[in-house]
DNA sequence: CGATATGTTGAATACGGTCAAAAAGTGTGG
DNA sequence: CCACACTTTTTGACCGTATTCAACATATCG
């Protein structure tokens, strides 16, 4: 009988989903499973309990607004957490696949009921909020201080810092399935302007981006032009 | 010889900062402290590790921009945990007061030894987080996903709720003394368009913006227009 | 009282949005 | 393998919101 986080620490995140890890892992109140792309994990204003870490593939975190509009607050890359509000209460974000998804779910009562006697997994929970804090400002900050170039190249720059991390890429290079709309939901700008701006940046020769992968011709430019400080991922 | 949270439960927060709670509490690795208008008391990238919990008074949570542009996050009230990164490393924003500001100052490395004893702190702590990010997303669908005007009608009344939780706002009236440039930082937009955005909305006889006293005339619309929806603030 | 910060207004501009349509890509079933 | 439907990407023309720049008015404070 091993602890919650003796286990999260003995199933390491990245790469593709593998067979051999999704045994009956019951015992530590962990779910493991594995979503199609485009399915609903879980829906904003839902009351359910679910706390979801990422195993492997893409996945969304918005908002939906009354008038059918979205803002994606992160995309949510493998060992993120994702789902924890106050403990309780409503959700503020639905969080959708794009790609097939392998997730561990947890309920957020027997994480409660674990917080206490593992300070590790209390640790790991804080710091995975203390970091969604740091992403989401730095967002803000990408949309609310810096044009659409700037803005674009930026969170093309994270994606990258991110996906390194995790070992899903390498040389300035990564696959990246979001579309152009979902970019647009991300950056706060329309479908088109993304398509004009991914123009720019491919002219400049700068970064690419094309049937979902995304290569870095000058990196060091393109950290300039976006005034892209990696330190908040840390 | 009380526990942190017993200690912070016994001191409630809200309201003009009281000399008679200023006591000796070093007992705890708890130190209150009050600064002046327009103090710094972090800034970004320090590696100092001091944890502030709001007492009274109004600060700006921001990030600076190497042009010296820079973002407003949050603007931290009475109650509200500010600091914690990912329990280590530089702080990704600064912290700055902008009335009189009474806090109380806890070192993270203290918090922690505390953490695993103290259950109710280590849920407060996960609260505080947790409650920051849905701030922090609601910010950015306003500034993603909102024109001047809603943008600002909803900040407004995010403002009030929140004074509204530690009694420092009620009959649809509170004092703020945000200036039209912090305004600007923190809706992303330009001052010069924010003072013609609280002139539309005063027109409109929606809301009033002066000197430093906000007065809701038709709370109703304002909600309204805005599309504010309280619940990610619970 | 003068100095500095904050608020207000106007005119010109630009960045990004809107609308529309076509091209290219993807997937499915016949 | 192709035909068809659908999604995604691309491009053009036009428009509007918010920015920029500049000047002046009003508060605030030593």
């Amino acid at each position: 009988m091993q602890t919650l986080s003796q286990f999260l620490a003995s199933h390491p995140v990245g790469g593709a989903p593998s067979t051999s890890d999704w045994g009956n892992n019951n015992h530590v109140g962990v779910v493991p499973k594995v979503y199609k792309p485009h399915s609903i994990l879980c829906r904003q204003d839902d009351e359910n309990d679910t706390i979801f870490i990422v195993k492997s593939g893409w996945c969304l975190l918005y908002r939906e607004l009354p008038d059918g509009e979205r803002q994606i607050l992160d995309t949510p890359l493998a060992g993120d957490t994702i789902g924890l509000r106050s403990m309780s209460g409503p959700r503020f974000a639905s969080l959708m696949s794009i790609t097939e998804v392998a997730v561990y779910e947890i309920s957020a009562r027997v994480l409660l009921e674990n917080f206490l006697a593992d300070g590790d997994l209390a640790r790991r929970i804080t710091r995975s909020l203390a970091r969604l804090n740091a992403i989401l400002a730095e967002h803000l900050v990408n949309i609310g201080r810096r044009n659409a170039i700037c803005r674009t190249a930026h969170f093309l720059l994270e994606l990258d810092e991110r996906l390194t991390d995790v070992g899903l890429s390498a040389h300035e290079e990564y696959d990246c399935p979001l579309t152009q709309n979902e970019l647009a939901d991300i950056l706060g700008m329309t479908p088109v302007h993304v398509n004009r701006t991914l123009r720019e940046l491919r002219k400049a020769d700068l970064v690419s981006f094309k049937s979902g992968h995304v290569k870095m011709f000058n990196r060091r430019n393109l950290v300039k032009l976006s005034g892209f400080e990696r330190e908040y991922l840390t």
